[in-house]
DNA sequence: CAAAACATAGGGGAAACTCCCTAATTGAAG
DNA sequence: CTTCAATTAGGGAGTTTCCCCTATGTTTTG
């Protein structure tokens, strides 16, 4: 009896095999899609409606949140598990607030998904203990501000100070202060600092990917 | 008949298993050790001298270059198959040129190392696509005199025209052009971009890998 | 050898950044 | 209700980038 449907996106394909042979080891579970990019993975949640997902956060064509946002949309029902291989704090964060279901690490270990998979089904949540300790380590050096952490984030994508006010629909010179506020909270002197700081927590959208 | 040693290393658990399994799967190899940090992978090259192993090189505890020379050190017969996950240009190029026999990406299909093991173990060497195509482009891309590079990496580092002036004995103005050389190189228009670039290409000293 | 690339060093000006202030409003915490 | 943090916005001075030049000596390469 097969009542349950799952579908694994990575782009791992060792990993993609490895969720496939658990899952379908799952009493009533049985695997119905694949997906090695973003776009498919949105793709597949549309049109299977699975009970759960497997959901890789760092995949080619559509990165992150977005990819965890568009699959919610077209398949509000499905619990989704993420995982991340790249440990962008940053994306964590974020995951977990929207309301991720499980998250994980590839460096977790399996079983700890594995015993997990009948609490999410139920709709409960699971982080690993890894992941945990990530956001919780992230969580406390982050002093910063949701503004401040917004305009980090500007920063750190390589826009100007002008570009941001611009966005932001502020004045430079309040974006100016918000910069000059986070690298003394963050105790760096400079841009180059900064930068280093912003690029090492992972506050890059796009290019982290290569 | 089993006269074939194998080690994997890799920290994704998954990743482990599925290696494993294609390595046990090929005629006469057997898998005698698994390791998911660099320190003890290197430690089990030194104990079991395999004769083929299948190396991360973005693991917990000593990362990068650093666990492939020592364990090519420690068992100089071992033939070494990289599997990069991070898609880390400059540690390919690097390896590359280190002569590691196999380079593979995570992304790769697993057929093509399969394929490979037999090549591998007679000493040749193998690169995947997607690894041979990563490293063309940045090889391309990278057209930074050796000074221009040291200079990036220095600002990378954090450190100012000034200072960087005074470590290698030339003028603020000298270090000035071969940075606005750089840039325009690197057809970026700010420091923030060249930082997000030289960060994403793996220039920074020791917390790229976080 | 000649040409090209590299490394060195500087001038000058517009723009951006860095750091010192003040100050009004808002919303949350005690 | 009062205090505190956050957000907004600005003044002003000094420093650093950024981008345009020129110039000389060396090294590499065709």
């Amino acid at each position: 009896m097969r009542n349950l449907t799952a579908v694994v996106a990575d782009d791992h394909q060792l990993i993609r095999d490895g969720l496939v042979k658990l899952l379908n080891a799952y009493r009533g579970m049985e695997v119905v899609g694949e997906a090695d990019n973003g776009i498919s993975a949105v793709t597949l949640a549309k049109t299977h409606k699975p009970d759960l997902m497997t959901l890789d956060i760092a995949m080619p064509h559509a990165q992150g949140i977005a990819v965890y946002t568009e699959v919610r949309r077209w398949s509000p029902d499905t619990k989704i598990a993420v995982f991340s291989g790249i440990t962008s704090v940053a994306l964590m964060r974020d995951l977990y607030a929207a309301g991720a279901h499980g998250m994980f690490t590839k460096r977790s270990d399996i079983s700890e998904f594995e015993q997990s998979i009948p609490i999410l089904l139920k709709g409960g949540r699971v982080i690993s203990a890894d992941a945990a300790a990530m956001i919780d380590a992230a969580t406390e050096t982050t002093s910063l501000s949701a503004r401040e952490q917004q305009i980090l984030s500007l920063i750190a994508n390589g826009q100007t100070t002008k570009t941001i006010a611009k966005t932001l629909g502020l004045s430079p010179k309040t974006v100016e202060n918000h910069r000059s506020n986070i690298m003394s909270k963050l105790e760096v002197g400079s841009m180059a600092e900064l930068l280093a700081y912003a690029l090492r927590e992972g506050l890059l959208d796009s290019q982290n990917q290569l």
